[in-house]
DNA sequence: AATGAATGAGGGTTCATTCAT
DNA sequence: TATGAATGAACCCTCATTCAT
């Protein structure tokens, strides 16, 4: 009922507006943070008004919810898609490689999840997420490297593990090289004899 | 007109409002994480004005710094004080009890600094603090654990699982006994024969 | 390419849909008041696009006006209707009956118009309409119960006092029951011998 | 922890402005009613920052209710400071009188209260508390004025009269005579003799 | 050293309204 | 006629920080 002249409005299709501010979005929170990022700006990123963010996302916290389970179940499926099809002996090797590929092919959302998003309760549900799948593994293999440990402090420790590994590597992956990286990780996952 | 005070004698020493600013400040974060707690909150906690924090401390992010910066001090004294002590192979047995003993001891500090804390860069800088230090250790010792592993690498992976595991047990630790814990983390850390 | 429909047979007749916005309207205005209702709210409830809404209404000012304006004016009908069939002496409690079937009936109107309806200019436009109505009224009848006093004062008071005793009623109509409320509007209406 | 420049402050004694912020609403919300007027507006007629409102007020509706409230107080003093110092005919005309003194001397507050004040649901609690008070008065005098009427429907017709003869009245008392006013009132307050 | 009232730049979010389709 | 995505000004409120006392 107030004063409120309006200029005008084009009408691009829903879905890709929406990818935009996801876009968006993803490149600034891994720039900068959850809590250093305001709606106004990854509308800005998105080129839209600001309003219009809000058509698309119930707020920020729900749009970081979806960037980032989006994100942990890609790289759930990545890991999940090696078992199998190769050697057990082998199956390190090649997961590793698969968190160094993930790592790489998606630098902002490693960041988010992993570093900088800490700065809220969705980035520990993602890790925490993590940990159970990484738990469920373990105990259905009753044989594997996990055997006699219990399940979930090894979850806890490997997730922590991968994901400081991940973001290191992502934030500039020149440091190190990708075989480096993967022989390391593959020894330490490689549990020693009992004493 | 009244009766001077005796000179030399403040209602309150300088460092006990110090003190009372950081315990304040400590337990809010713990409880809340750096972006919910405010300069207000902490001085009201500490019994003090809130313009009398800034007498104290350069601003949240500063005092934050303190806490974070002191409590990894601490950590890296406890692991420290045990090396040389003891024979070579009981040495990641003991250093796995001072992880939780720390963790258990300071619980507040440990959500602060490798959980919830993660809001802001201080975090990060804390991590990577503790990384160097460990890469340092690892890098003068050729024959260790990490022989033959890329220090950096090997440090990250390490730093990651520590922070990890203690935050979780920290938050409860009812979760699992103390002993299950240091037995999984020492096989964890007991590298097997190459290939 | 496909069969075209029979011109002049839309979808939905203009005035269907006008009339299905009015509805809307009249609905949630009622449930939540003007300030509480948006536009969006009211083409939802009218099965209608938000766009829509502005094909048949300037705005939401206008289409509230139109609401109000129409309620009074019906209003303002039962009460003539009665005028002129019936002894003077009964005038007074065939008015009341009919402002409490007005109120039953129009229970949602009632509450917009002179409760929480107070939102806006408009209302005050409604109360101030009807007082002129009664005003006029008044001034008509030289000999009835408002002789000697001031019209207009004498108008004020009777609509003030009929818009809280409608909205009141209307609100919870077992609250009294028909008859005690007709009574006491009745004696409140005969004014008394002068002193 | 975001930037945050600030240029400096005085300061004022508490209850100064908090008696400027009150008085500013109150000239504010009485000129466009409580839904137009923003706590910048207040801010800005009060002489502070937008911020210190929130200082010295929970939010706007609380302040609100406190300028509402404490006005119905004021009101109710002043009809009952009359009771028992007069004689029991006396009384119509000595509490006309007092309505309209208080009418004149807090136009805005008469306005706020009883006209534009609907916008929100403080008014109507307003009202309803003035029923109440004026109910129980009726209910402790059992041969008074409202004998054999219910207490209620005759609370509520008086309440809508008064409130809304004072709104009138206090918009522009140019219009009518105060003794013109009153001797209304009055007459309309003597109910006739049963038929 | 301490106080606490004041500051004021934004932050997240809403919503009346438009217009390309 | 109808659609619905988009607009963007504006609103309420928070909070790190300052400074007169």
């Amino acid at each position: 009922m107030s004063v409120s002249p309006v200029s005008g409005a084009p009408a691009r299709s829903r879905a890709a507006t929406r990818g935009r501010i996801l876009a968006s979005a993803r490149a600034l929170f891994a720039e900068r943070g959850l809590h250093d990022v305001t709606s106004h700006d990854i509308a800005r990123g998105a080129g839209i008004a600001s309003g219009t963010f809000y058509l698309h996302f119930k707020d920020k916290q729900s749009l970081f919810r979806e960037i980032a389970f989006d994100a942990v179940e890609r790289l759930k499926a990545r890991l999940t898609e090696q078992t199998g099809d190769v050697a057990e002996a082998d199956l390190p090797a090649l997961r590793a490689a698969e968190l160094l590929r993930f790592a790489e092919e998606n630098r902002d959302l490693v960041h988010i999840l992993f570093a900088r998003g800490g700065a809220s309760a969705v980035a520990e549900e993602v890790l925490e997420h993590l940990v159970d799948w990484v738990c469920d593994e373990v105990r259905g293999d009753e044989t594997g490297e996990a055997a006699g440990l219990d399940p979930i402090v090894f979850a806890q420790a490997r997730v922590g593990m991968w994901a400081r590994v991940m973001t290191w590597w992502a934030e500039s992956p020149e440091r190190a090289s990708r075989q480096t990286v993967i022989h390391t990780l593959v020894a330490l996952q490689r549990t020693g004899p009992p004493l």
